[in-house]
DNA sequence: CAAGAGATCATCT
DNA sequence: GATGATCTCTTGA
């Protein structure tokens, strides 16, 4: 069943953790992905200086801006996408980025795009996730109960997890250290244990 | 295996 | 003109 947009309403700690063991599913012409997100991480407002939205809002946070249940991606470092959902209540800027899922579905198509055969690293990492699943600017902005990207909940519990500080984000002064970041126990999916 | 550099560009100053 | 919510490859012990 496909995650509403009321699930993406609560707040940005909360959409986190329930994103665990969630699946992500992107629809696309040379067929789909799916992945079991094991690694997200939480920007929880105007207040965290990790979160783009404390510059301000510009036209690239635009989205984060706008009603919950809505991508935000940007790219950066020059090569890559971030795949972020949009949270909490329209005009309050807070998103969920996913740093990391399992393969489940069109495994061969991420090999393919990712040009690596090891299962491990096809979207450990959030950077290489939208590699695998085509994921670029041009889903900023796509609405998460359209159908061509969402989240999938196929009933399971979420899983045991684990919180530990945010990652890359060190000039973000005394936020840097809130432990934002919360991966699944025991995934060998993830970016870094 | 750890550490470091390079790649490369949108965004904001 | 600087820098970043990254990744990969190379180096060296």
């Amino acid at each position: 069943m496909k995650l509403p947009h009321t699930f993406y309403q609560q707040t940005t700690i909360d959409v986190a953790k329930q994103l665990l063991g969630k699946y992500l599913v992107r629809k696309h012409p040379e067929g789909n992905t799916v992945g079991r997100i094991v690694e997200t991480e939480a920007y929880v407002g105007p207040q965290d200086l990790a979160c783009h939205a404390s510059k301000g809002r510009t036209a690239r946070t635009e989205v984060m801006f706008g009603p919950a249940g809505r991508a935000y991606v940007y790219f950066i470092y020059g090569f890559y996408n971030m795949l972020n959902l949009v949270t909490e209540a329209k005009d309050y800027p807070a998103a969920v980025l996913i740093r990391a899922v399992e393969p489940v579905d069109g495994v061969e198509l991420m090999k393919e795009r990712r040009k690596n055969h090891a299962l491990r690293n096809l979207a450990s990492g959030p950077g290489k996730l939208c590699q695998a699943f085509a994921i670029d600017r041009s889903l900023n902005g796509a609405d998460l109960c359209d159908g061509i990207l969402f989240v999938d909940d196929r009933g399971e519990p979420t899983p045991r997890f684990r919180a530990t500080p945010r990652i890359g984000v060190d000039y973000a002064g005394k936020w840097k250290d809130k432990p934002y970041r919360f991966l699944i126990r025991g995934s060998e999916f993830v970016s870094r244990s």
